[in-house]
DNA sequence: AGCCAACCGGACGGGGGCGTCCGTTACGGT
DNA sequence: ACCGTAACGGACGCCCCCGTCCGGTTGGCT
């Protein structure tokens, strides 16, 4: 059994920890999760072993990094899913998650697990979709969505989303913007 | 003055070099650029050393490699623009490129200069995007084209696909296809 | 056949990123 | 004020990748 240590750290360490989350957060959104650790170690006036010692593994840091993102994430589906109407439920729902996935590089490469090594968000992914899917059958059955959707589809937008981080960081908000109001409208039913 | 070398390689250097070529199309079509050049060279059953006599830098093997490519991307705009309905030309070009890019990541890296060490596709592109231009002004005029449509939506098609890559590879293309055909919806003018 | 130059490839150096070790610092309880 | 211990961080080893060097090999011309 292992034998539990005190839950209070001390008050450089819990500082120390904080400003390393902060600095990891600042980092991975500007440059994804592809930027070395030791820069988000610089980032927050701590040693690399520092660092270390509180996410013994890069992924360990990562998954505390977006831990709160991913809340989010399932706050912005749960409403999108609650909305009476479901048409703009899930049109919430793509930009919601869309902005979500624009402000953080690192987070839209941890959700789609771009990363091999990255955080096990699998999941998540997967009650999230089946809640999307719900949603999705619901908006079809208004005659908003178009018959041909499938859940499959919107990974595809979250994939392709992750493409347009990769332009320039002054322009990637509104390209994402611009990009989900043009995935909506393809989705949009015909009448 | 450089002495100019006899523009006759020995037989087993034409022919390491031609098999040099075809490991790096297929291993850069599946990995993409950040494929090491080792395992070109290991895919073409030869050594570092002989990779790199026939190709300096890794810049270079890419730009040799994507030249035919690149042709093949040049003549799809050319088509697409030289088509008298210009509606279905810009469908073309984007089906076209999407395609060209579909069949080989590294392609779509070098030509979306999402690898800063990449080869200088920039005079290229920027004719590229002028010809298209063109060619969606003319299928606005003629009603087809959405008007809020710019030049730069195209760039951010291009981002998107790329995103869409980084799906499983026995997936990609029907994918890639899927995501050209939304798009296309989103662009076609709603009268 | 014989020779020379062109060619080949294993081995090397340099750089960068991940994770670890150990001597030093400073918190906090007495 | 003192001391034990948790916490710190510079320096280290390891691995992977790019590009280079040199001794051995082979093509092709006489």
């Amino acid at each position: 059994m292992t034998a539990h240590l005190p839950h209070t750290l001390r008050s450089d360490a819990r500082d120390n920890r904080a400003r390393i989350l902060d600095s990891a957060r600042a980092v991975f959104a500007e440059e994804g999760l592809a930027a070395p650790v030791r820069q988000v170690a610089r980032h927050a006036g701590v040693g690399p072993a520092t660092l270390y010692r509180h996410f013994p593994t890069k992924r360990d840091l990562i998954a505390a990094t977006f831990a709160e993102q991913q809340r989010a994430c399932r706050a912005v589906i749960r409403e999108a899913v609650a909305d009476p109407d479901p048409w703009h439920g899930f049109r919430s729902l793509i930009e919601g998650i869309c902005e979500l996935h624009a402000h953080s590089r690192g987070f839209a490469d941890a959700f789609m697990a771009s990363f091999p090594e990255a955080v096990d968000f699998d999941a998540d992914r997967e009650q999230s979709l089946r809640a999307a899917s719900e949603l999705a059958r619901r908006a079809q059955e208004a005659g908003r969505l178009r018959p041909g959707f499938v859940v499959d589809d919107l990974i595809l937008v979250l994939m392709a989303h992750r493409g347009v981080q990769d332009m320039p960081p002054d322009t990637r908000l509104a390209a994402s913007r611009r990009f989900a109001a043009y995935m909506i409208d393809a989705f949009r039913a015909t009448p």
